[in-house]
DNA sequence: CGTCGAGTTGACATAATTCAAGTAAGGTGG
DNA sequence: CCACCTTACTTGAATTATGTCAACTCGACG
């Protein structure tokens, strides 16, 4: 799945063990809430699914989309109670393991162990990107982010299917809560990225019209120049 | 260093080594720049270093402060330039380490490799607070919320020193940074929680008066509730 | 002493939110 | 197949939070 490196059929093996169990939900389920007991990890085999935090006022922060291929719920590995909630935006595929199958990736393979970390890492500097956008950045360029988000990392799995274009399962709302701000706003930030004709909209799907552009006025950073697996251990097997 | 469970002596050695070296260095210096190739791990034993990211524009988002005891520059597991920039906020004592040090420590010992990634995602769970505090709170909440997450931290290494106090290295401009605030709007937001009595200042110390109502008011989750280390391996020797 | 960085304060400008109302599209029961 | 409802999207006007600019104070430090 996370293929940055050629990985021994041992090494294959113990990935496919993760994978073993499937559950398939509908649009819209939770997967799981914040502050329930959670010792499950994930592998998102299919649709996309977002990661988010209610506060006490009732509005709600979007921490993270996730989209096949990706690991999710990592949370567990450091907390018993699920600090998120996730929720399906599609129909999903999702292949949970009890975090206690990493104890053998560990024990046994620590070269995938670490390579999960490195990917761990990854998306940590992802995040702070996103903190970089809410905290110093104008509404039209944290808008402009999280589209250009999206479609690098589709394209990044299906670049024949993510050309400049992608899906808008994402309500105005959800994108809202995305970047910290009201759905009102988002779609006038929309609406002129359309006018000035950097996206367009249409047949739900998003299209990216002017890449080069927007990826200036969003302040956006491509990170998908491949991780660094040079310092790994080497495989076991 | 980081005690979350008794370690063997073989850990322990191991968790030495990488404090071999100590590099000291002054306020105000640039430990590693962004952009900067970037090989090395360090472990701060002494002073406050923060991380930083620019912005095209000119401005900064302070995306971490970092206390003795913990570990920074983890970027480099995934990534061989430095994605943030390492500033010193007072004289500092640190003990860098190459990353292919934890080549050694993923193979030898499993369990510690383990403990780190559990470090290092309760940190990126902070990290989401963080977001879910610029994202979708107001600049009170947001100052009152950096005040309390330094308190917390610093409590949790030296509970007596840090009742309820601590000292003020940032200048108001560097909590704007941290918070995606302007200098100007800082200085209004501290005044007026001091006004009303939640904090007082004095003799470069920031006093917290009203832990409760502030912690209310900012929507501040203290994590510090112990990791949960139950899945971790088992210690090899 | 004089300079400099940090903090403080007021007047004003602007970005984003709120409120309110309306339209378009999709789903459901009759 | 239609009437109805609901959910998402759109738009304008008024409001508010935060930013900008500019001036002033204060203490530290050379």
């Amino acid at each position: 799945m996370r293929h940055y490196l050629a990985l021994t059929p041992a090494e294959e093996d113990a990935l496919a063990r993760l994978e073993e169990h499937e559950r398939k939900l509908p649009r819209g389920a939770v997967v799981r809430r914040e502050h329930d007991r959670a010792r499950e990890l994930f592998v998102l085999r299919k649709g996309w699914i977002y990661s988010s935090v209610g506060l006490d006022d009732g509005s709600r922060q979007i921490l993270k989309l996730s989209f096949p291929g990706d690991l999710l719920g990592h949370s567990v590995i450091a907390f018993s109670d699920a600090p998120d909630t996730l929720c399906a935006l599609t129909d999903v595929t999702i292949c949970p393991f009890d975090r206690l199958e990493l104890r053998n990736l560990f024990e046994r393979h620590p070269r995938l162990a670490a390579l999960i970390m490195a990917v761990m890492q990854a998306e940590q500097v992802a995040l702070t990107d996103r903190l970089a956008s809410l905290g110093r950045t104008s509404a039209r360029a944290r808008v402009a982010a999280l589209l250009l988000d999206i479609l690098t990392r589709l394209r990044l799995m299906k670049p024949d299917q993510h050309r400049d274009s992608f899906p808008l399962t994402l309500t105005q709302e959800q994108i809202g809560d995305a970047t910290g701000l009201t759905a009102v706003h988002v779609n006038r930030m929309i609406r002129s990225l359309e006018e000035e004709g950097l996206i367009r909209r249409g047949g739900g799907a998003m299209r990216i019209l002017d890449e080069q552009r927007l990826t200036g006025l969003a302040n956006y950073i491509d990170r998908s120049a491949e991780i660094d697996t040079s310092w790994l251990p080497n495989s076991t097997a």
